[in-house]
RNA sequence: GGUUGGGUGGCCGAGCGGUUAGGCAGAGGUCUGCAAAACCUCGUACGGCGGUUCGAAUCCGCUCCCAACCUCCA
């Protein structure tokens, strides 16, 4: 249980033992996203993996500063238009309005599926200093040229003298050479195509804007993530997240940065986490092939037959690895509410279960405990969450074999019997921040279990005296409130579905 | 065209040289007044063609599809 972590970095596409540079502490910089408009779920299962990774770590016993932060200067769209500004003009509303409003909805969200508020979450234009700086840093090294009031990367000659241009994305440096020589026209400012802005100099109707030495402007897009990181996580920091999309041009272009102001490399391990598909396409929110949240919650969407609760979808999330696509479909979704709701109900099964008298470790007790170490080794397997949940499945059925009396409870220790427990909520709802949606007696739910109490206690009675009819009647009329009752060995349970 | 990563049983999804992943659905059984739930048993899948090997879903070659990135995107 105690192995190694190993990670998936991306820089050497290799699993990785992790090995943070300041013992018992991890630096985690996460890309966040823009807030221009409501948070797609493609966003959501990304934000989920990494929420999982952070909690890993922490239950791990690392002490993590988790960084993510908030764009909110907008980006360039195809058609000149920044993203902040299409905002506003459609909401009539100042770009920090519309910056604000999103942020909220971005944090309903997150705490919607249950995912844990980073440590910092610094906001773009909160460090405009901070990108000038590095801005001056970069020219100082003779990798910035300024034109006309904006700047721009020199990644020709970045290239030449460092090296590095391309290794994570894998791009190769002779192609962008070649460019050089047949797209030389028609770039504008830029000496090459492939240099990218580091400040834009302001076109007269552009509202959000800064001043600085060369112009009365905005930060480019890759810039705000280097200055913050370098802020809240020093020069060289642990790891660094996001989507795979974000590879290139914008985590290279990171790294170019980095190295280009302080000649050092930002971050020892980049983990990437694939995509979200639907009907095998990307979900995006550009191409109109997606949906939304609320959609997903409700069922009031063209690609489901009905509505599925958050933790049904971080269930369904967690079932694949972060590193791979996931395909998001009805049918997978209704096999996910059914594999939650099974795990659910076990782990308040194991909750419950009082230790067996006499109970003297056997077969089954090593069993448990194997089951329960394999689960660690893999979430320590560069976060494998869906091994792990079939580690635990196995010991779902084991569970339920205790409580059928189909295994021997008796042949588990109770020392074992709390490690189940604490595996069981340790690794549920800590790790893979699950919650109990359908759990009895949360608070306000108090009278509910009481009058259920006092309903399966009459039922109880009607059937003693094999008043079937009353029995079926108390059933059915309880079905029909979508409450299901589960007659057991010892005794009645009830859920609501 | 270049760069990544894929194609696994009815569906989703792990595995990446030899041992049943797991979930859901399906079949049979146990239990139960009946039903549900739970438990037990079952299916023997790896795009195609070659090759390496005692042995390949896993390695190599060829081939066919698919996706992402190369332009803002998690």
């Amino acid at each position: 249980m105690t192995q190694a972590l190993k990670v998936y970095n991306s820089l050497s596409r290799d699993k990785e033992v992790f090995e943070p540079i300041n013992e018992g502490h991890v630096g985690m910089y996460v890309c966040g996203p823009t807030v221009y408009s409501d948070v797609h779920l493609g966003n959501c299962r990304t934000f989920v993996s990494f929420d999982v990774i952070y909690r890993y770590l922490t239950y791990l016993g690392y002490k993590v500063r988790y960084v993510r932060n908030i764009t909110d200067v907008g980006h360039l769209l195809d058609d000149g238009e920044d993203r902040m500004l299409k905002g506003t003009k459609r909401e009539k509303l100042s770009p920090m309005e519309v910056a604000q409003k999103y942020t909220n909805g971005f944090h309903d969200m997150m705490r919607t599926f249950n995912s844990l508020p980073p440590s910092i979450e610094p906001r773009a234009t909160g460090h405009i200093i901070e990108q000038i700086e590095m801005i001056q840093s970069i020219i100082d090294n003779g990798y910035g040229y300024e034109k006309n009031g904006s700047v721009y990367f020199d990644t020709l000659k970045f290239a030449e003298e460092k090296k590095v241009y391309g290794k994570l994305s894998g791009r190769v440096i002779e192609d962008l050479m070649a460019e050089s020589r047949s797209d030389l026209k028609n770039q504008g400012e830029k000496k090459h195509p492939s240099d990218f802005a580091l400040w834009m100099k302001a076109s007269p109707e552009h509202i959000m804007r800064w001043n600085s030495p060369w112009s009365v402007g905005f930060p480019g897009w890759h810039l705000e993530c280097s200055a913050m990181s370098t802020k809240y996580l020093g020069k060289t920091f642990d790891i660094h997240g996001g989507g795979n999309d974000l590879k290139f041009p914008h985590h290279e272009n990171e790294v170019a940065q980095s190295v280009g102001a302080c000649n050092c490399q930002p971050a020892r391990y980049w983990l990437h986490t694939n995509m979200l598909l639907m009907n095998g396409r990307k979900m995006s929110k550009s191409d109109g092939n997606t949906i939304s949240p609320p959609q997903l919650f409700s069922g009031d969407s063209p690609h489901v037959s009905k509505g599925y609760s958050p933790m049904v979808i971080r269930f369904f999330m967690l079932q694949s690895h972060y590193r791979s696509t996931l395909d998001l479909t009805d049918d997978a979704l209704q096999a996910a509410e059914k594999g939650y709701r099974r795990l659910m109900e076990a782990s308040r099964t194991v909750q419950a279960m009082e230790p067996a008298a006499g109970a003297k470790a056997g077969p089954l007790d090593a069993e448990i405990n194997q089951l329960i170490d394999q689960a660690f080794e893999e979430m320590s397997d560069d976060f494998n969450t869906p091994k792990a949940m079939a580690r635990l499945f196995e010991l779902v059925t084991r569970v339920n074999g205790m409580k059928d009396g189909h295994l021997p409870k008796n042949e588990v220790s109770d020392e074992t019997l709390a490690r189940l427990k604490s595996t069981f909520e340790g690794l549920i709802f800590q790790v893979l921040g699950l919650k109990d949606e359908m759990a009895a007696g949360d608070n306000g739910t108090n009278l509910v279990d009481g009058l259920m109490d006092i309903i399966i206690d009459l039922r109880k009675d009607a059937r003693s005296s094999k008043d079937w009819a009353t029995s079926d009647k108390i059933r059915d009329m309880l079905g029909d409130l979508e409450v299901q009752l589960k007659d057991g060995k010892e005794g009645t349970t009830w859920v609501k579905n």
